[in-house]
Parts: C-alpha cells; structure tokens; sequence
DNA sequence: CTGAAAGCGCTTACAG
DNA sequence: CTGAAAGCGCTTACAG
C-alpha cells in the first residue's frame, strides 16, 4: 500500500497558485515578497498533503547531493583504528546532519584496483570526500583534490595542500614520556603502534625524542621497537625488549592495542607492572581502562576529531576559508595504574 | 580547477547519435540491437570524454536512490551494541556495495521528537531502512513498514510482519550454560546483559532456564540478577550475588561488558576466576580474550549479521521474496580462561 | 536499428 | 506579488 507521495505540483494545485510560488515559500527566498495570506495557505496544504520534496529532483536541480562520504581503507591490521570509528562517524555526523547532508560510509578495498571512492565524486554520488586512515602515498586523494573535489583527510599525514585532522601526536607522546620522567624513569624503552613508514609512528617518536632530550636523557636506539598494529607485535617488540642487557624501568607504547600484547609478555616472564616497569601507552581504547592494571594512557579524542572533520568539509564544500588547513586536537594523559614511582 | 564533467548529451554529439542510443549501449539494454561498430564507437566516446552518468538524474528518472540508510540509536548506554557497528557496518556494504548501493550511516537520536529517520524515506533519499539496536516499541517503524518501506530490523525484537536478523540468543544461553553444567557446576547464577524488557535478556535468560532445566536443576530466582549494559551495572549486580548466603559456583553474564565489571567486583572480593567461580559471557568483543582470565564467551557474529541484513534488504526492495523473515544466526562458544571443572 | 519527445520533480532567471 | 518556461541529466515508451 505504498501511496504516492505528494509533489510540489500537487501542493500548487491545492493551493492554487503555481509551483514557483510553493517553491519560495517553501524555501524561504528571501526576496521573494510572498503575502502572507498564500503563504499561509501554501504551509497549510504542503501540511494537508503531506508533502516532502524530492531531494533527488532537488539535487538534480541544484547540482549539489548533501551527502559526504566517508570512506574507510580496511586493511586487517588498521582494526585499531577501527575502534574509534564509531565515535569518529558520531562526532561527524552529529555536525553535517545538523545543515541536512548524510554520511556515506564506503569500504574501500584497500587492494582494489579500480579506482574505487573516486566513483563516488564523478558520478555525483556526494559532494565531499571524509578520508580515514589515509595511506602515506595515495595518488588518488591527490589527483581528486587536484581536480577540486573537496577533501579532508582524518589521521597522520604529510598533510599538503589537502586539509587534515590528527590528534597532535608529537604533544601525546611528549607528555606521556614527560610523566614517565616526572615519576623518577630515566631508563625508558619506546615500542611504537606501527612501522616507522606511518607518520603517527613518527610523530610519537619524536614527541618521546623530544621528552627524554629536554631532560638530558640520551636517545638509545636499542630500546626503541616497532610494532605493527596488532597485540601479537606488541608481544614480539616486548620480547626484544626484555631481551636487553639492562632491563628499562618504563616503556612508552605507541598503542593501547600494541600495549596490550606487551603487557602479556612482561607477565609471561614474571614480571609485575607497574613494580617492575611502568607501561604508559596511546589511544585510550574502551579496553584500556579495563585491563589488568589499568592502563595510563594518552586519550585519543575520536569524536571530537569527527566533528572538526564535519565542520571542515562543510566550509571547503561552501567555499568558505579554513582557518587552518591542518587542525591537531591537543590529548589528555589518563593516569591509571600501570605507572609507578620508580622504586629505589 | 574544477571541470565540467561530460553528460551523456556530450558522448551523444562526440559519437554522432542520439542519447537514446547513448543510453541503451551503457546500459546494455537487452533487445536495443546496437549494430557492433556505433556501439564501440559510442563507448570509445565515452572513454574519451571520461564520462560518468550523474547518479542523481539517474534516480530521478527511475526513482530508486540506490541508498540504504543505516538507522543507528545512541543512547549512551548502548554503547555496548555500539562496539559491534564497525564490524556489522562492513558486513553490510560488502553486499550491498556489489549491487551499486550505498550505506547512509543516520544517527538518530534517541530523544527527538520529529520523525527523524521517516524523513530520510519520504524525501526520497534512501530506499530502504536498516533499523540497528531497535527499542522494544518503535511506533515510527512499524508505520514505515506499514507504508510500504523496506526494512530490516537489527538485534532482538518481537518481530511482528517486519524483516529482521539476530543472533539466536537462546541457543546461545543455552550452549554458554550447558558448557558449565559439563564442567560439573549445578549452582549457577545469571547476571542479564540488559533490563529484561529487553527481548535479548528474555532470551538469554530462557536459554539459561533450558540448560538448568534438562540437568534437572530448579530455577533458583534469588540466583538471577538484572545488567544494564554497562561495566559498573556488572559490579553491581555481582556484589548482590556474592552476598547470597550461598555463594554460587558459576555464573553466565549477558555480554562481556557486564562480566568484565563483574570480574573486577571478584577481584575486590578477593574471589579468584576460575578458582572460585566460573564466568562464562555473551558477545566475543575485542577485549574479552585480553581481560584477566580471558573471558569464555558466546561469540556474536556482527560481521554476518551485517551480511544477512544487506542481503535481506537488497531482496525486499526489489520485491524478491524472502526466505525467512527472521534469520538467527547461530552462535559458537569460545572457551578461554575463565571457566573451569567444578573443584571438588 | 535509431531518434524526437515526454517525463522524473525540483529551481530560478525572466517577465509581467 | 506571481506565473510560464527553461533547465538539471537521465530513461523509456513510441515512432519510423
């Protein structure tokens, strides 16, 4: 029993004027000096016919789509990006929904060899491009922004001339060293959340760097490991860790989800955390507050990184100016238990 | 620099017919005898001119949208649901996207007043629902459905006329509480994954009930105790267990949310798992195999849920008929850590 | 085998 | 103050 829905000629009959006069009313034109008797009568019969534009007719009409895609590169190993997605999607929606667009979430194939979300600009399918976890070297994003498609990207890059944004991830680390320090650590080992090829891995070791040289503490490369994503690397860089000659006393991990898998390796050889090293980790996953110990960690902010996103692509879809082509939202510490004084 | 992309006119011009033929050759209109020679002509025209149809003029002539929005209800209490989106999100735009649909992720907030999703129907943007977390009584989609509108209803309901996938909780319970009652357990207690107006926790509730009645073990009411999502409702609920004169010696919780807060009332207890107490949980996320004990758990595959839901919708919409209008998925028990054979 | 034409439901100069 | 008309870019009977 699907009845057919209502047009704007439909309205304009019932309320005999034309289409043109319910459509400015309905829309509000400014200057167009409707009295206030049709007007009435226009609002009164849209309401009697239950009528809802077409936005398809409009889109056509207006060349525009009020839609944004947010397209998702899911390789196996970015779940740990996954987890704020969710809230990433919230935080987004919660600020385009709020001017009339829509999300479109597309999976991209990370291996697809055609061309995959750029379909999706061409075909007039959306107006905007939200891009999460973007690939270091994506020629694609490159070439679509250059042909004016507008684009932000969510997570670490090389940002160019293409709007980003990224949790500031050389303060997070810088701060979750500084407090590592603050409890009497100078001996402290770094396992990073991904191979150095991704910036966020960069970032976070500089922010370590940067932390351990303002206090005079020498940089050893033979504490630093790479983890790759997942908890069973963290379990593998903690290995080599332990491994060392001198045990450190504290370890910066570069994801709670890497972090994770280390801490099984510290228990596995006996060791209790925070009496026997002090973990201090990124991202604040729900989990993370869960483990056992509780893990301190540096809060990654995913819906608010949504909504800047969605503020971001709705003033480059407006032609409006950006005040900053690259925002970083600053991060907390969250000090739980898996951090102690160094003991003497 | 953005340029105006080639409408179908244009390939029509460039290759010397009309759009008609245009047309037909694009789409491949079955009895549209192309001579060979005018139809290569017209795709090399297109390849040429890098033509892509306008999606929006396309579904205005054939009033389909090619869109199917995801309903998504955010209380902050179901954020528990929430941790499985990503994954049933994936699922379902791995099938629909095969057929040139797209998701729209809609996050409808729990507490507006206007029609929220209704409207995403009735301004043609979507062509059907895909309802995540549904409440017990939504009055909003029983009249979409009654309009005419497809939907499939995600996660537990007294599904009426209306399409939906679950898992099958009941079978689930079930297996969770068999799987205690085999380990030698005869005094088991329940803490709900939710209130029990929520037809998941009558569900799962009912399969614990079956499991204790085939052993022939009498229903112990003082033994069960109400959830209510979150980590904190677990803890609560677990220090009414433990205060029961006699303390049970397993315990089936509703989701590993709830069981991780009540692992954690254990632990203060001093009460060692599964020394003390056997845990077995609902739901498999993330975080239950790195809680202390790993949790033993009903696995809930999200992934497939998502799957069966696309594919459902894809066939009520084009008016195929349906298999089963209410597909439960079976479940699998994980057992890790946290149970063990009764100790004599 | 292929084209002229109407239609999908809107918007928006342009007249009056 | 309001309407007739063209246009957005497609599809699809209907002719020839």
């Amino acid at each position: 029993m699907k009845k057919r829905r209502a047009t704007m000629a439909d309205v304009a009959n019932h309320a005999g004027v034309s289409r043109t006069t319910v459509s400015f009313v309905l829309n509000n034109v400014p200057d167009a000096n409707i009295p206030e008797a049709t007007r009435q009568r226009i609002l009164q019969s849209a309401r009697e016919l239950d009528y809802a534009p077409n936005v398809q007719a409009l889109n056509l009409a207006t060349g525009r789509t009020m839609m944004i895609a947010l397209v998702v590169r899911q390789t196996s190993e970015q779940m740990a990006a996954d987890l704020f997605l969710g809230e990433f999607m919230r935080g987004a929606t919660r600020i385009i929904e709020a001017d009339d667009y829509h999300l479109l979430v597309h999976a991209a194939e990370p291996d697809a060899v055609e061309s995959t979300y750029g379909k999706l600009v061409r075909t007039h399918k959306v107006d905007g491009l939200l891009v999460a976890s973007p690939m270091v070297e994506d020629p694609e994003v490159q070439l679509l922004h250059d042909e004016g498609t507008p684009i932000v990207l969510n997570g670490a890059t090389d940002a160019r001339d293409i709007a980003s944004v990224d949790v500031d991830n050389v303060q997070g680390a810088y701060t979750a060293v500084r407090h590592l320090i603050e409890l009497g650590h100078r001996r402290i080992g770094h396992i990073s959340n991904a191979p150095f090829s991704y910036t966020s891995s960069v970032y976070r070791l500089a922010g370590y760097r940067q932390a351990l040289h303002e206090s005079g503490i020498s940089y050893d490369e033979q504490l630093v490991f790479a983890g790759e994503f997942t908890t069973e690397s963290g379990y593998v860089a903690m290995q080599h860790l332990i491994d060392n000659p001198v045990l450190p006393t504290a370890v910066f991990i570069g994801s709670d989800v890497v972090a994770i898998g280390a801490l099984d390796a510290l228990h596995h050889h006996g060791l209790s955390i925070p009496r026997d090293m002090s973990v201090v980790s990124f991202d604040d996953i729900l989990l993370s507050k869960y483990v056992r110990p509780a893990l301190t960690t540096v809060h990654l902010p995913a819906y608010d990184l949504g909504r800047n996103a969605g503020e971001m692509i709705l003033k480059i879809i407006r032609r409006q100016p950006l005040v900053k082509m690259r925002v970083l939202l600053p991060t907390e510490l969250i000090v739980r238990d898996s951090t102690a004084r160094l003991s003497v």
